[in-house]
Order: structure tokens, then sequence, then C-alpha cells
DNA sequence: ATCCCGTTTGCACGCTCCTTGCGCGTCCGA
DNA sequence: TCGGACGCGCAAGGAGCGTGCAAACGGGAT
């Protein structure tokens, strides 16, 4: 089983936050020894704790406009059908999460583009002819709140 | 105004997929020298295009079992409601994205938690008895198909 | 208490990597 | 044609990395 103690903690939640953090600065943070760090990091990431390392670009910046969460409901429930709409989304780089849900739709797209164009392409010309499609629903994104993938570690036990 | 060419875009693509690529693998991928790509990515940084850099945790290594999506309906639209609205939300950290949308809900959360008893208790004990929200409707995620935060760069053009 | 053994730690050292200064080539406007 | 601005690679000094090593720690058995 994998075990994560305090420290562990300590390094995954400045990590969450700067994936950049120098095994130096990362020592300060955890009170250890850089070297140590370094071990423990390694192991981390071995063990699959630290899936990876991802630089935040700005949407803003880079012109994509629209994002939008789009609701979608399958023509069948086959397995075939599922596999399909899997693949389908998993080639479209627009669609940056999906998910099943339990609820009305079967699933649900976060989606980002530059623009409504982009989306209207998406939406009308390759997610509603596709045979996996029986219905489509989207709804744009007013404001961010909120945007992060950073888990609540705050209050977790050390084990 | 920000311009970004197509080396740029080859390092942002490269540290979108490792955010802890070095200045010399970043030189290969892109086909400039190392001191080049630091100088690159310092402005990158400097102007914002860059936000961040995070390590990737696993939630399941973690004991996070639960990911949902919480539908909001406010009570009122009133400015001082949304404020106070928005200010819940960010004090929660099991709640990663929040956005204002259109259709139905007034807003959609996703947060994370350890276990159904975490999803109960932020619905019911936190989200419902708030004087600022007025209907609470959650879906939960059965499977996740893809789950990222990268921009499609792909076709983006220099300028 | 005492011993033993596995684990974890800090330190030292050789090596890689980072960043800044510098000189060179290129492009563009005067 | 000339001059300035820009972007480039190279080199060097300094920072950071990770492995080896010995000491410290902790838990069990005697």
């Amino acid at each position: 089983m994998i075990s994560v103690d305090a420290f562990d903690l300590k390094i995954l939640t400045a990590l969450q936050d700067d994936g950049r953090l120098t095994n130096q600065e990362l020592a300060e943070l955890a009170g250890l020894s850089a070297s140590q760090c370094s071990r423990r990091r390694m192991r981390l990431e071995q063990e699959k704790v630290i899936s990876g390392y991802h630089a935040d670009l700005s949407s803003e910046a880079l012109g994509f406009g629209v994002i939008a969460f789009i609701q979608v409901g399958l023509a069948t429930h086959s397995p075939d059908n599922s596999k399909r709409f899997r693949a389908l989304v998993n080639r479209i780089d627009e669609i940056q999460e999906a998910y099943s849900l339990t609820g009305d739709a079967d699933y649900v797209l976060k989606a980002v583009l530059r623009d409504l164009k982009g989306l209207s392409n998406l939406v009308n010309d390759v997610l509603m002819p596709h045979q996996s499609v029986a219905h489509v629903r989207s709804s744009i994104v007013l404001d961010r709140l909120k945007e992060s993938a950073k888990l609540p570690l705050r209050d977790l036990k050390a084990g």
C-alpha cells in the first residue's frame, strides 16, 4: 500500500501549488534536507502519487474565448457505442474533460474554443452527426469563479 | 500585445505536457539553444502566458473516491447575494472548479471528495443551508474519460 | 534494559543544468 | 548604404541535483 506521511503531505501540497519548486525550496518548506526531498519526490513519482507536472497556460492570452459544458445523450447504451463515443472524445483536443455521470445526461464534456464559431463547429459538425450520439445540449461559461485541479490535502492523515 | 511565435508555441506545447522539462530538453524539442529557451520561458512567465506550474496528484492514490458536479440556483440574483456565494465557493477547498453558466442553473461546481459522506456533508450541511442558495442538484461522476487542462495549441498561428 | 536490524536522516562530492554577458548575424527603416 | 534593434549561440560562473556513506532513530525480541 502507498504510505504518505506528514513530510510527504507537505511536499505534495507545495508541489501542487508550484510544480517547479527546487528540492532546496522544498526542503525549507518541509523542514527536511534537500537530498531527502529529492528522494521522497522520486518515490512519490514512481508510486504515481504524483502523476505528472504541467504548465498552466492562460486561455485569454492565447485567444481561447469560449468555454462550454456539453451534455451528451448516447443513441444506444451498447458497449460498442460507448466505445465509439469514447474514441471520438479522445481525439478531440478541444475537449479537456469528459465524464460519465449519474442523472439526466450520459456524459458531460468541458470544451475550450477560440470563439462561438468553434463551439458551433464542434457541436453541430462533429458531435451531433456522430453515429453514437443521440442528443446534445451545451451551456456556455459566463464567468470562471475558480479553476484548478488541486486536491484538498489539508486534513489528510498520514498513513 | 503579446506575441507568440512558432518557437514559443513549441515551448508552450512541451511545457503543457511536462512542466519540469529542462531548458536543454526544451532546446532539443524546439530546435533552439538552451539559453534561448530559458529566456523565452522567462518572458512567457512574465507576460503571464504561462500562469504557473503544478504537480498533478493522483486522487485515487490519495483516497479521493468521489467527484461530483453540483448545479446551484441562487436565492436571488442581487449583487450582494452573488458576492456571498462566491465567497462561500472560494473558501471550500473541495470545490476545484466553479463557473456561472448560460442555461438552467446559475452555477456549476466540480467537487472532489473522500467519499459519499463528504459529498452529503458538502451539499446538505454547507451549500443547502447557506442563505445565498435556493436549490442544489448534484451528479456523481461514474467514469473519467479525460481530465486535463491542456489548451488545443495545435493549430495556433504565430502572432 | 539491551541488543539488533531496518529505516530515515544529513552531509559531501561529482556532475548536470541554469542564466547572464558577450559577440555575431540578420532584418528593417532612414 | 548605413545604423540600430533584435534574436541567436557560446561560454563561464554559480546553483541545483542525486548518489554514497555513516550516523541517528525506532521497534521487537531476548
